[in-house]
DNA sequence: TGCAAGTTTTTTATCGATATTTTTTGTAAA
DNA sequence: TTTACAAAAAATATCGATAAAAAACTTGCA
């Protein structure tokens, strides 16, 4: 008995196999460790992440129902493309989901909800005005705050569309950050925690839209740079 | 050779065993065949679908992601449960996202878009006003007449979150219609037809909310009824 | 009777092997 | 050179078997 069948190595709260496969693929290809329609072979699969095929199947069948990867009868696994249309139908439709969110946070949000949202501000604005600014860190304090922003949100299906695009999102993002450009989002996230706390929903709202609008066009900006690059080389 | 691998048996689109399964579990469960919270044993589907395990798997495994069946730990599989906030929770995504899409479609349809809408509010009209109103026919013409209405709506995942919501709300639905209550909807779909082909946004806006929402308590009302009456046998 | 520890049974998660389909490669004719 | 076809290779989808975990069932003891 070389190994025991389930080694508890598991660091996340992956309970099986077939959960690890799933978190680290998204996180994969969120992170663009794996490329925008590039071919998962399951073979190859299995010794990238050290499982079987079964594992790996179930877990790329999930992500093909959020949308990570395409699936094509007996054709195999892709990850999924991305294109300039998707990043923007994804932008209108997280806007209007996360409003929607944010709304019914401000009405339902209790002392603890503005207390989350004072102290993943606090944690945010520490990256943001920091040297370093190190990309990483900044998408984890994005992501906290966003989420305090929402949290206080009942709707259990709201938030589950939401997960998926804000994860879709990021993988937009990343791909921007990884050239790392700089700037001045402080504002809108401080206008946006201000606006929350005085309860006032039109201009949570209003400041929400602003936001998600600017990041997605700085991102669609350094995608279609590096688009133009790639094709100077060619 | 008894039988080959794949003898092309399937009716519908299914490409492989793993698709066959999950549409067919996908419709047991949103027609009631399969309970909510019943439990989904892997060994006793197989005998029922007639297929492996490893399809099995794979299909709960998306329609886990899907939202309709759950899965825990080293516990198996089980048919998401139902309840009185579900309902008003996906009631209310539901109008935020089908509004959301019928304005996108009333601004973007052309005269293909508009023949449609009138081919399946003429077929759904026959069902409504026919004498025997059957249920199975009524939801297909239902559907088809929903669909063309939002069939100019351009953004895929506005599509793809609208088609799981319709169908979650179908499954409610469905456990209504099985009672069979006859109502007066024809005039709110008519409205809703209108309004659409006049081009009439808000107008239209407000017909499907209005639709939406009297569907889903009528639906509340015989869930509550039926809940009532097990009560009362025990 | 109640209940706790150990044992059996059931069920789940996974792997390796196999049949089938798709893709690639090779070859000969137009 | 291109096209068409056939054979080989690769990859996919699936099944049966097996190890591990959870649930059900004893059985001994207060």
């Amino acid at each position: 008995m070389a190994r025991t069948y389930n080694d508890q190595t598991e660091q996340n709260g992956a309970k099986t196999l077939s959960d690890q496969a799933y978190l680290q693929l998204r996180s994969d290809i969120i992170h663009g460790a794996l490329q925008p329609d590039e071919k998962l072979r399951i073979e190859h699969l299995r010794g990238e992440y050290g499982v079987g095929a079964s594992p790996l199947r179930e877990a790329l069948s999930r992500l093909t129902a959020d949308g990570f990867v395409t699936a094509e009868g007996q054709r195999g696994f892709r990850v999924a493309p991305m294109s300039e249309e998707d990043l923007a139908d994804i932008t209108r439709l997280r806007i209007l989901l996360e409003k929607q969110a944010l709304s019914q946070s401000i009405e339902h949000g209790d002392d603890a909800w503005e207390s989350r949202i004072v102290a993943t501000f606090y944690q945010l604005e520490k990256v943001e005005e920091s040297e370093e600014r190190d990309p990483a860190e900044w998408e984890l304090r994005n992501h906290d705050f966003h989420e305090a922003l929402i949290a206080g949100c009942t709707s259990k299906w709201l938030r589950r569309f939401y997960g998926i695009l804000y994860d879709q999102h990021k993988r937009y993002r990343n791909i921007a950050l990884s050239t790392e450009i700089p700037r001045d989002l402080h504002q809108e996230h401080e206008e946006l925690r201000n606006a929350a706390l005085a309860r006032d929903t039109k201009r949570a709202c209003d400041a929400i839209e602003q936001h998600i609008m600017r990041t997605a066009e700085i991102t669609l900006k350094v995608l279609r740079e590096e688009a133009h690059k790639e094709q100077e080389i060619a």
